[in-house]
DNA sequence: GTATGTGAAAGTGTTCACAGCG
DNA sequence: CGCTGTGAACACTTTCACATAC
């Protein structure tokens, strides 16, 4: 290995990984493609951010020294590096996808899966009137079906768009089907199991906001 | 600027209302309408949601205490009291749309965001092919009337689904619309502005995931 | 007896400030 | 010079442990 390694032992903060890395690559990308810049300082990232200089050194300082003095990054390195990091070089990700309700299917027609490797290889439903139908080009298997076809087309990564009620079971047949990561659309906080789990749930993101919000204005009085 | 019904001046951490409390209501509520569970101690409830028991009283004590000794928390007055905290009590906050493409569409259809007292009443869209069409029972407006709507609806929220591209702007013309929160599905960061955004990118969750997954698993190889 | 509420201690994460390199 | 990389200082968050209340 070149570099003696990485002498750096120290802990990399959760936050690093479950937050920024991602969303350097996203606003280094974005540089990239729209104005062709080649090069950043952490000043020039810091802003388009809103975080400090010193937080992006740092953050980047876990991982290598990849900057120089008196320039600042390499744009196109960069990137690479945090692909690399993130593990996203030359590779396709397979998911699956489990619900196929009217989420499920904005999930399976959601146009920024594919550009960035990621992609949904099959479909999942419990109810016999959805399994078999078509939803894109995807044509929906039985639940019975998720062991065999998760290993069977390779797939890493679940995907849970079903109702409260079931996705915790949902999320238990995933596991055990040797999933490692599940992005988790249903309302429910899972019990940590065997699988890294991301939530998304937009309304906990309003129901935050309006803490902010509720001392200068309500509607009550209309 | 004062807040009604406080006595306690020390710092309440962002990550306890950008997180904590709303996972604590969602948690509260399911527990109530399926189980029926009337008390919880603080340490069911973080058994619940992957937290320990103390930091459980230590948020919840920054508001005030509303737990018995012995006994622990009465699920239905804490529900109450959490919803007083966040803003949601005997209120309806309306939102606007930005943005009706597909991924704006699917946010029309999502079913919980009426239930939980945000309701959707105006959608808009700078494409003059897509304005005039409905969209779910909403008529799509121009961009033009996104001020004065904001205005007359009563509108305080605003959901921007619109490309990357135009996001930036799009978020402008809400803040100077007047919204003070902003539920961002663009793949952007916006400049700190006049309102509270939050932001919603899958992808970001995925890339997020992958790191971890990135060495014991990769295609073709186990 | 049992579970809360809370100062104090421990643990994490962020910012400072400057040495060192290009 | 300008900007990175980084220990050290600082700030913030979580956990501990126990007095307190039911």
């Amino acid at each position: 290995m070149v570099w003696s390694g990485n002498k750096n032992t120290k802990k990399i903060p959760d936050i690093v990984i479950e937050e920024r890395l991602p969303k350097y690559l996203r606003a280094l990308t974005r540089m990239q493609e729209n104005g062709g810049v080649e090069r950043v300082s952490s000043e020039d990232l810091g802003k388009a951010l809103n975080y400090s200089a010193a937080q992006i050194r740092k953050d980047l300082s876990y991982f290598g020294r990849f900057g120089k003095q008196g320039q600042g990054y390499d744009v196109k390195k960069l990137v690479q590096r945090l692909r690399e990091i993130l593990g996203l070089e030359n590779k396709q990700w397979n998911m699956a996808l489990v619900g196929v309700g009217g989420l499920g299917r904005a999930i399976v027609g959601y146009g920024r899966f594919a550009p960035q490797g990621f992609k949904i290889v099959a479909a999942f439903d419990h109810d016999p009137a959805k399994v078999g139908k078509k939803v894109g080009t995807l044509v929906v298997k039985d639940m019975k079906e998720l062991g065999d076809t998760i290993k069977r087309e390779n797939i890493q990564i679940g995907i849970v768009a079903v109702p409260a009620s079931a996705a915790q079971q949902v999320i238990e047949r995933l596991e055990e089907a040797g999933v490692k990561a599940i992005l988790n659309y249903a309302p429910i906080t899972a019990p940590r199991g065997k699988a890294k789990i991301q939530d998304i749930d937009p309304v906990l993101k309003l129901q935050s906001m309006t803490y902010y919000l509720k001392q200068d204005d309500q509607i009550g009085k209309k």
